[in-house]
DNA sequence: TGATAATATTCATCCGATGAATTTATTCTA
DNA sequence: TAGAATAAATTCATCGGATGAATATTATCA
């Protein structure tokens, strides 16, 4: 591998995480100011401000003007992980997506099946009431409706499966607007609950199964849609460009 | 969802893909230079040349001091897609990731059984070979062999997954250096052949099986060497600092 | 022609000043 | 004295210009 030095910028900001590291700071914990890393890094001011905003833009940072800079939320999960800036066909992007979550979510439920611990299913349990009150209160249950997912994944023993079952999700909501619907929450309530049960039973096909049919029933609503709309609208695309 | 408005410079970064992408300027393209775009942009210097960190971070562009400022060939794909910077038990980490491959390159390797072009099954095959050259001449195949994994993710004709595969492949490779071994090379030549066979075949049971196997394998080779690994250092961490 | 040297181009880093957002401290009023 | 309005301090945002380093281009000479 050719490796070229990196730019000063670069070798600070890299100091800059072992800073993080170093001082065990977690999410939302407030950084030294840009003056106090000054002297702690001993570079100019641009040089630094370059640091912060190549770390800012891995999400490791988060910067509020007047109030200081901090350790994000986001731990480091970039914004566009699958790298999709550039692929344009929004559409079929979602199915894409929705095909990938089934190919191996299903798998994820299994194991989550034998490995999640009792207070794992507490929590998804409270999730999946959580998300139930969203719905009869007519709120928005897409964020609700991934920390259960999430959940799940985390119930696995895998990490990667967590961190990648939380990027896809987050994808394909942030690449689709969902109407509120009422099949499709109805949908969403049942195969949860038979999701949490099969997992409560340790019942490992129950799991797969559940899990394999709620994404499929997710993925024809969501072709249906898209149907409607290009009729609706000639040709459109659903998203676009939502945030670059 | 709560939006907070964008620095100048996120503006900034923003008009910058839209000019690439208006421009339909490809990988290895050379932007103009910053004197250039302090124009075009109207800002300072420093602002500009946070927007271009802001890229550069992302890995939309590229800088070469002295030459200039190019769209980068890594196609706007993190260098830290899944989010792992600060996930620590290396080794399990690179279990993890064969694991999630194991969940969904098989199925991938069926999906291109059906959908792989002529021209795509030469480009896999010229790729096959051109790895079996590298091994036969002593050379190291971990970028031939990540090649071939993701024509035939290509050749699935769903591209979250050829983004994907990419990224769980070069997420392995990164995180464990995996030393020449004759028993691992000819596992890698035997089954990319069966792989192709299949492919060619249009058999997708086949595909699906011989990725499975190869993966397989894959993954207790490199259990064997954590454990070797574990008994001759006490314990060491794979990897640790790449590149953070 | 081909190597070498001078020059120009382009990005990297530094510096200091002013503006804007936020937080904290102070003052004033009821 | 509590609460609101105001002032001050803190902190990041943006600006513009100067110098240095890496690269590319051109000119020169053997």
């Amino acid at each position: 591998m050719e490796t070229k030095p990196p730019s000063l910028s670069e070798a600070k900001a890299n100091e800059i995480i072992k800073y993080i590291i170093d001082h065990k700071m977690m999410p939302g914990d407030k950084l030294p100011t840009e003056a106090a890393f000054l002297t702690i890094l001993n570079v100019s001011r641009s040089t630094l401000r370059e640091a912060f905003r190549l770390l800012i833009a891995r999400n490791i940072l988060e910067v509020r003007q007047g109030s200081g800079t901090f350790v994000s939320p986001k731990r480091g999960i970039p914004d566009d992980p699958l790298g999709l800036t550039f692929i344009y066909d929004d559409n079929q992007l979602v199915l894409d997506m929705l095909d990938v979550r089934l190919m191996f979510e299903p798998e994820v439920a299994s194991l989550a099946a034998t490995y999640a611990t009792r207070s794992q299913l507490e929590e998804i349990a409270a999730q999946a009431k959580e998300m139930e009150a969203c719905i009869s209160e007519g709120r928005s249950y897409a964020a609700a409706d991934s920390r259960f997912h999430r959940l799940v994944a985390e119930a696995s023993g895998n990490r990667v499966i967590e961190n990648l079952t939380y990027i896809l999700n987050a994808s394909v909501a942030k690449n689709i607007e969902i109407t509120l619907d009422a099949q499709r929450e109805s949908n969403t309530i049942y195969y949860h609950r038979r999701i949490l049960k099969a997992l409560k039973e340790r019942n490992v096909k129950d799991a797969r199964h559940a899990m394999t049919m709620h994404l499929s029933l997710l993925r024809d609503f969501i072709m249906d849609k898209i149907a409607e709309e290009r009729e609706a609208n000639g040709k459109r695309p659903a998203i676009a460009d939502l945030d670059l």
